[in-house]
DNA sequence: TCTGGGGTCCTAGGACCC
DNA sequence: TCTGGGGTCCTAGGACCC
């Protein structure tokens, strides 16, 4: 095996889609080609900012992503402006990452446009370098997705590769190269370090990748917590994450928000948002099989300050009905009366639709409960664990597994009388 | 002419239990 | 009989990223 890496060491690709909402658009609609593009939210309903834009309207006109599009326009009059289409964005990155994981089964996609790939073990379809050629090469001609590369020993290497050299680029960042390539950089180049950390770490004289990287660990806990530690091992080179393909199914929430169209104070069309919200959220659930027993409400006011407001529940939900029912109940509970900017609602804690069967409240079953087994088994469990069980069963089935299979039958007859609905 | 919408991870205080 | 810590859950918020 050809490897520029010492034994055992790790070889990973960071994949960046370049410009990648306006390359999709661009793929569909080829006359796009050589002109400058941003993709932008509707500056009439209060959206109107830059949410991405080419490489001919970034170097030729300075436009960047936040940009306000009026500013854009005036940067640019013969600007072409697209309204964002995401269901076309996610298509083609499933296509883009369909595409990778022929590489490496060690797929981590990280966003909608980037991901990492462990190709450790990948040495017969070439060096990493060949392997990297292939797939930009791949991904130009068959999706007419340019992307950028970053070929490392870690996922935060291969990550600051890839940004080194776009679009089009393939870079290669050994941890031998960290002194030179990484250290004169300023903290706020690397990945995790915004503008509220690079003022931190400012104040105790730390301008530098270099700089951060020779502080000393306790300082950095003391100022920033575990974060200070893991940063400081990146600004070294060290990163020890895994490229996890199943992190992708371990997605914690789902949620929707809104920024109104005109600053709201009436209740009822707040209400009437939030219906809106529930049935997005519902649908996505829905879609990936999932329920949730956290549901949580956002208020942005007209100042911008925005709240969170949080409320665990029982027993896990998915339908539309109840996550409205909820939000409401939350929404009414704490909104303070003033002008309401942004709402959402967000499902925390999502979990596997089979994973929450183990979840579910024994009275719902005591209820129609027609076998006397069943009955005897709840009743002693009633004896075991105190009269008002209406808890979570989690804990409890684990220790009584033979009332785990009853429940389980229960629930699957449960859910055929009502006829197959769920998912 | 103000600042989108989708997320992840970390922190921290109080409740509650042992 | 005095004020104990450890662990976990719940809630809210902050920072960051694309």
């Amino acid at each position: 095996m050809k490897s520029m890496y010492p034994k055992n060491g790790r070889v990973i690709l960071h994949v960046d889609c370049n410009a990648f909402f306006c390359s999709c658009e661009i793929a569909r609609d080829p006359s796009l080609e050589g002109k400058a593009v941003v993709v932008a939210g509707d500056p009439k309903e209060r959206k109107g900012i830059v949410l991405a834009a080419n490489y001919i309207a970034k170097n030729d006109f300075g436009i960047y992503t936040t940009m306000p599009l009026w500013e854009a326009k005036k940067k640019c009059p013969q600007l072409v402006i697209l309204k964002p289409d995401f269901d076309l964005y996610r298509e083609m990155s499933t296509k883009v990452f369909q595409f990778l994981a022929t590489f490496s089964p060690i797929l981590e996609p990280a966003s909608i446009d980037e991901g990492y790939l462990d190709i450790t073990n990948c040495y017969s379809s070439g060096t990493p370098l060949q392997i990297a050629q292939q797939i930009q090469k791949g991904l130009l001609e068959t999706l007419k997705i340019p992307v950028s590369i970053g070929i490392a020993p870690n996922k935060f290497l291969a990550k600051m590769a890839s940004d080194l050299k776009k679009p089009l680029g393939i870079t290669i960042l050994r941890k031998r190269d960290v002194p030179k390539i990484l250290w004169p950089l300023p903290v706020q180049a690397m990945h995790g370090i915004g503008e509220k950390t690079a003022k931190k770490l400012k104040s105790i004289g730390v301008f530098t990748i270099g700089e951060l990287a020779k502080t000393e660990k306790g300082v950095l806990k003391d100022l920033l917590g575990i974060t200070g530690v893991y940063l400081q091992e990146r600004a070294n080179g060290i990163d020890h994450r895994p490229v996890d393909p199943e992190a992708v199914l371990k997605f914690k929430t789902i949620g929707h928000s809104t920024t109104l169209s005109h600053n709201v104070t009436e209740e009822h069309t707040l209400i009437e948002v939030l219906r809106k919200l529930a049935y997005s959220v519902s649908n996505r659930m829905k879609r990936k099989r999932v329920v949730s027993s956290t549901i949580q409400i956002t208020i942005r006011y007209a100042d911008f300050q925005t709240v969170t407001r949080s409320k665990k529940l029982l027993n896990p939900f998915q339908e539309p009905e109840e996550i409205f029912e909820y939000a409401v109940k939350l929404l009414k509970q704490h909104w303070n009366g003033d002008p309401v900017r942004l709402l959402g609602i967000t499902a925390l804690d999502v979990l596997d639709k089979k994973e929450s069967i183990k979840q579910l409240d024994l009275f719902s079953y005591e209820e129609d409960a027609k076998d006397e087994a069943l009955l005897n088994a709840i009743e002693q469990l009633k004896r075991k664990f105190g009269e008002g069980i209406i808890q979570p069963v989690s804990e409890l089935l684990n220790k009584e597994n033979n009332l785990k299979e009853k429940i389980q039958l229960r629930y699957d007859a449960k859910q055929k009388r009502r006829g197959g609905e769920s998912m």
